[in-house]
DNA sequence: CATATAATTTAGACATGTCTAAATATAAAA
DNA sequence: TTTTATATTTAGACATGTCTAAATTATATG
């Protein structure tokens, strides 16, 4: 449906989306950080958006945000779309996986309804866009995953790689280069007690790069 | 390349190159009714177009607008994407050619260089596209075409469509379902002497209607 | 050629979404 | 608890692209 909603409110509701998976709430300094603006473009944003009708955003100043029902269906909506651009921009188009995110978010705001069901046709309507974001159904429900964070794998523990949290293009590229993309099966050597880097396995080669802590944070995986 | 333009800049190249196939320069008027804004939001445009650098018009008041060389080059680069798009539209994801039009126009503004060199790969470098618009290749170069105008053909003599240069949809849709389109064989049976009024056969039928003159001035053939 | 009509431009307003600078409220530290 | 630091908001500016109303120039007509 989408009621037309502009470029920036749409960028300002899924930023608050994502902010939001973790704590109930989020804030000015946040948003501010993630959209690359200055905080009072935020708290005008947020006002604007409270005053929308209906309401995207739950708002009263020094109380910090979070969305309504009506932002939170138009947020999963332009996900669902986001992702399925991704998708496409790989199966159909070629593009690698680090190329996609930059142009999905341009084109999500503009592409129309038909297109987005037509697109999803094209692609047999796929749960999973390249990174393994999974991708809300027409209906907007999400499919059912059972994965666990590859920081919290138990070394020796086998595992298929789920899902790539980031959109930093040369990361992105670093680990297809070492084969960390979905569908990899990895498992762990060992995890450094001190700092938690991991050694691992990709298929049956040993890395010859550690991973650090952080980036294994974003790395969902499935054990087998 | 097109540098850094706006929709509305484009909006407005594009148009100004329309209407400049015919007529050397055009004006505030013509430019305000196709782009469908009030004339002083078109000079005061003109006046942005004629101060960038570099200047995309030439304009100076009282004396109509034309295309600089560099304002030509993007109206092109614009067209080749929104054809190529329109041709994506109906071969890729099944749309029918009077539903491009509109879904082209947002997205040509909104592509990357990489997705129309993607996209032109994909479809294998068209050199018309669904409604027979010719698409410039990379240099910007047309194709070659022998065609007249469907109102300049002679009575009796075959030809097969070409190109329909409409975009309004149900005319389009229209024009479909009578078996109008790129690559119908047609011949005129008659040509009524006060308006032109043309009675077709299309392939081995007779046309059910008869075509008016303003229609058939919109509709390019190639004699055979 | 004078005047009426039409086209174009100027002037100034408004909406959107951003910014900087300054004010204010909250949270942390002494 | 008072002070300091940080987060947030307010106030006001600016760019973009549109608009209306009014002024100006060009064109057409009598």
């Amino acid at each position: 449906m989408i009621s037309k909603i502009s470029k920036s409110e749409g960028d300002y509701l899924k930023a608050i989306y994502q902010l939001t998976q973790q704590e109930e709430t989020t804030n000015t300094m946040a948003l501010s950080a993630l959209l690359n603006v200055k905080p009072p473009s935020v708290t005008s944003m947020l006002i604007k958006l409270v005053k929308h009708d209906p309401p995207l955003v739950d708002y009263q100043k020094w109380q910090g945000v979070k969305l309504t029902e009506s932002g939170n269906k138009l947020a999963i909506q332009l996900t669902r779309r986001h992702r399925l651009i991704e998708q496409f921009l790989v199966e159909v188009l070629n593009y690698t996986w680090e190329e996609v995110h930059t142009e999905a978010e341009e084109l999500e705001h503009v592409i129309s309804e038909k297109f987005e069901e037509h697109l999803a046709n094209l692609l047999g309507n796929p749960q999973f866009d390249p990174h393994g974001d999974p991708i809300p159904d027409r209906d907007l429900n999400f499919p059912d995953t059972d994965t666990l964070s590859l920081s919290n794998l138990a070394v020796g523990q086998a595992a298929i790689v789920r899902r790539v949290k980031i959109n930093q293009a040369d990361l992105l590229r670093y680990l297809s280069d070492q084969g960390i993309i979905p569908g990899a099966r990895i498992k762990i050597q060992n995890r450094n007690p001190y700092d938690e880097t991991l050694q691992l396995w990709i298929g049956d080669e040993i890395a010859p790069y550690a991973l650090g802590v952080e980036i294994s944070k974003l790395i969902d995986v499935e054990e087998i």
